[in-house]
DNA sequence: CGGATCGAC
DNA sequence: CTATGTCGATCCG
């Protein structure tokens, strides 16, 4: 990061942040970016970051060249736009929540001082010689700071201590500040070890009424803890602080005078009251820290979450800092704020916005009609939040995972059986973590990073979740040979391996997995797959047909033929030792069962009956088969598609269901919009040999898969796709990520309402509204189910169709784009908040009430 | 769906 | 010598 911000521009984001004040010593800018590049230079670590660098210079070329395109007339019209939704926004403004944003100073190293007064005073960081999480606010004078290297560290502060990181004891430190900050919310968001959101508005109410006594607190003076070292660490904290002797708190910026806690020690001399405004709370929480962990911290106090944060950063270390929840108060405050400081402004936006001219937040505010031109939906209206001081009020608690990983670093490796067993380490672990939640993915990706820091991420969906060491290095290890195999006959070197597995099951998948598939998949591994040949056990199984597979596709061969490569560089010993600990862990079961499967396949499916014409189909070619369900499915999805648009009576036409669907619709009020962007196509087609100069390895991608299966095209072609998923069609073949097919394991006739074998009266569960339904026919069933999906569908739409003049259109492809989450992390609920607000009935609202337009105007007066 | 990128801690 | 690990979001093809 540091060297970065130090060798492009002028504006240095952190290093050199922290002053000379003190006349102590330390560095200046320039002289840490001197060092800094000098340790850097010609490693190939920088030449990777200059080729990044580059990327995003062409980005922010690429947009450049768009702002060229734009018209007066355009920016005039994208004004309005916007400025209509300015209105919406500013009205929908809500001061009416306090939020508390706590941010431990220093976390990890001030633990560390802590615990070793030995520590004290001197420059410490907490790392590794590779990586430092972060230093202290001494280091940070020589600018040492999280994420950089520990050895680059050194140079810039050769005294530098660097203390090894101990999550253990960084997780209880946290544990104790948690226990106190649930007092105030008890739904309290933490992010990360060392911060935390709070909702304190309840509390607030609660503790007007509150007698004195319960806003008391006592100095710690006694140790509790740790009795050995700490009265003498503390006592003298205290004094070296002041705080010993007049209970003054905090010597941070903020006024003390008015609401300060009155002092009058009633019986107890070593006590404190703290008063009922929003800041004495945010006192007594960090005087409750303090005393408890002998840590401080900073706060922020704001009317939304994304405020609070950047508050926090004002006063620290050590300090707090309180918007008040008026409108004025939170524009003043964004008046002059680099837009750096806003969460969810990384160092690439802040890039790509300062070649437009924006450094600040109210200049982010005044380019808000370019920037709605230049840049995605998202990304804009993001910039717009951001520029009225808008966040997220309430804190949401934290959805289900969505994605478990493991990763690893280490010097070069290249030989292909050690990266084979360390992938297989990575699944072990994985798996280990995977189980103890109880998760199962459908997706596994295997990420590499090469020794020119070049990194590569390959995934591959399979039809049933994995959650084991054995499932998981399955996939994993055929996407491993395929990037061996890539760069073939040059090893693979890599210096970073990491294996992730997502696509859990949702709730209510879960769920009726369990009513339906779970009981049908283990009858099915379990006495259905041995059917096939009774007589054998699985060993035995496995052992003969891990030889030949006659018969075998192409596909099989060449899969067999990467297995046996695989098989060779795998080194037999640990493939042998896990043997040992347990039978079905060979690194072969499931290989094999893939192959027995596919046995299977070849074998069984002679005759077929479509699960959607209920003909009887005879062919050996899956692919044909596949094609017929296909064009079954397809003629049947058609039809109930044109169905339900027909019988939807508002204008919207099935195009509005596309899972990204595009807004046509044009409302009558708004301006038209017919001059797109005039140089669209040209900038479209100007892409370019982008990445075209890195080294072989990296860039060759894998070879484009046939794409066989549909996309989803419209609702009901969702449903029957969830209806797929769902193993609705038992005896569907459908395609693996590789050049093979594998089909899903037979279920036995009744032993699973998953069963389509007999026309009569099935009874399916819908995978949308979870009741069980009669059916006769997979069509009607469908039906239900296209229904189903339409109620939730459109009541989505309903909320979140907003702004039609705003959400323009179709060309998200000529957006420079690209901004993440940030803001969704700290204003996890604005989004949603605000799609609630702006239904047809609060859009009403607004028209009435154009008056406000003239405060519109005096923004940033 | 897969791959790359960004951003946060 | 020596440049992290884990997660979620978004965009694009």
């Amino acid at each position: 990061m540091s060297w970065n911000s130090s060798c492009n521009d002028g504006v240095l984001l952190r290093v050199g942040i922290s002053d000379n004040k003190a006349g102590m010593e330390g560095l200046d800018k320039e002289k840490i970016n001197k060092i800094i590049m000098e340790a850097t230079k010609g490693s190939r670590f920088y030449e990777n970051e200059l080729k990044k660098d580059q990327q995003v210079n062409q980005r922010i070329e690429k947009m450049m060249r768009l702002k060229e395109k734009i018209t007066t007339q355009q920016l005039l019209k994208a004004q309005l736009q916007v400025d209509k939704l300015v209105i919406e926004l500013e009205q929908s403004r809500n001061l009416s929540n306090t939020i508390v944003h706590i941010d431990m100073d220093a976390f990890y190293a001030a633990v560390e001082m802590r615990d070793n007064p030995e520590l004290k005073e001197k420059p410490i960081a907490v790392g590794s010689m590779s990586m430092l999480s972060t230093s202290n606010y001494h280091a940070r004078r020589f600018g040492v700071r999280a994420a950089m290297p520990g050895f680059i560290a050194k140079k810039l502060c050769p005294h530098l201590t660097i203390v090894p990181l101990n999550f253990e004891k960084y997780g209880k430190v946290s544990k104790e500040v948690r226990e106190i900050l649930t007092e105030y919310d008890p739904n309290f968001m933490p992010m990360g070890l060392d911060e935390a959101y709070l909702n304190i508005t309840e509390h607030l109410e609660e503790r007007l009424n509150w007698p004195e006594d319960k806003r008391r607190f006592f100095f710690n003076t006694e140790s509790t803890r740790e009795k050995d070292k700490d009265d003498i660490n503390m006592s003298a904290k205290f004094n070296e602080d002041g705080y010993s002797s007049s209970p003054v708190l905090f010597e941070d910026n903020t006024p003390l005078m008015d609401n300060r806690p009155e002092q009058r020690d009633q019986s107890v001399e070593n006590s404190i009251v703290f008063g009922t405004s929003a800041e004495e709370v945010v006192k007594e929480i960090r005087f409750r820290i303090e005393q408890q962990t002998q840590l401080t911290a900073s706060a922020g106090i704001a009317p939304n979450t994304m405020l609070a944060k950047m508050c926090s950063d004002r006063n620290k270390p050590n300090g707090q800092c309180r918007i008040a929840p008026e409108r004025q108060a939170v524009i003043d405050f964004l008046k002059d704020l680099p837009i750096r400081k806003v969460p969810g402004i990384g160092k690439v936006t802040e890039k790509m916005l300062k070649a437009l001219g924006i450094v600040t937040c109210s200049e982010l505010y005044q380019q808000r009609a370019l920037l709605s031109l230049l840049f995605s939906e998202a990304s804009w209206r993001n910039f717009l939040d951001i520029s009225l001081g808008l966040g997220s009020t309430h804190l949401e608690k934290d959805g289900e995972r969505k994605s478990m990983s493991t990763e690893r670093t280490f010097s070069e490796i290249n030989s292909a059986e050690d990266q084979y067993s360390l992938c297989r380490e990575l699944c072990r672990d994985l798996a280990q973590e995977l189980q103890k939640e109880g998760l199962k993915g459908k997706t596994v990706t295997l990420k590499l990073k090469n020794v020119n820091f070049e990194v590569k991420t390959r995934a591959s969906t399979v039809l049933s979740s994995v959650s084991t060491e054995e499932e998981i290095f399955a996939v994993a290890k055929d996407l491993l040979g395929t990037e061996i195999d890539s760069v073939a006959p040059h090893p693979l070197r890599i210096r970073l391996m990491g294996v992730r597995v997502s696509g859990f099951l949702s709730e209510e998948e879960k769920r009726y997995q369990q009513k339906s598939i779970k009981s049908f998949l283990k009858s099915g591994k379990e006495t259905g797959f041995l059917r096939l040949q009774p007589g054998k056990s699985n060993r035995e199984y496995f052992t003969k047909n891990s030889e030949a597979s006659p018969r075998g596709s192409f596909f099989d061969k060449k899969r067999a033929a990467r297995q046996l490569n695989s098989e060779n560089l795998c080194p037999n010993e640990s493939v042998g030792k896990q043997l040992f600990h347990d039978q079905k862990s060979s690194a072969n079961f499931v290989e094999e069962t893939k192959k027995v499967t596919d046995l299977q396949n070849s074998n069984l499916c002679k005759t077929f009956t479509c699960p959607v014409c209920f003909e009887k189909q005879s062919s050996n070619d899956l692919e044909e088969l596949n094609r017929h369900i296909d064009e079954c499915l397809n003629g049947t999805v058609v039809k109930d598609a044109m169905d339900i648009s027909k019988n939807d009576n508002s204008r919207e036409n099935t195009l509005n269901f596309l899972p990204h669907f595009k807004n046509e619709n044009v409302d009558e009020r708004q301006i038209n919009k017919t001059d797109q962007l005039a140089g669209t196509d040209q900038f479209a087609s100007a892409s370019d040999n982008s990445a075209s100069n890195s080294t072989e390895k990296f860039t060759q991608l894998i070879p484009d898969k046939p794409h066989r299966e549909r996309q989803p095209s419209n609702l009901s072609d969702i449903a029957i796709n969830v209806c797929m998923k769902q193993c609705l069609f038992p005896k569907r073949f459908s395609q693996d990520k590789g050049d093979h097919f594998e089909k899903t394991e037979h279920t036995e006739k009744n032993s699973s309402s998953c069963s389509f074998d007999t026309k009569e009266d099935s009874i399916l569960v819908c995978p949308v509204c979870n009741l069980q339904q009669k059916t006769t026919s997979l069509v009607s069933f469908n039906r239900h189910v296209d229904v189903c999906l339409n109620k939730g569908l459109i009541q989505e739409l309903t909320e979140k169709k907003d702004f039609p003049a705003m959400t323009s259109n179709t060309e998200n492809s000529n957006r420079v784009g690209g901004l993440s989450r940030g803001q969704q992390c700290a204003n996890p609920s604005q989004g949603t908040k605000r799609s609630g607000l702006t239904t047809s009935q609060s859009v009403s609202k607004k028209a009435k009430s154009c008056n406000s337009k003239h405060t519109i105007e005096m923004f940033f007066k």
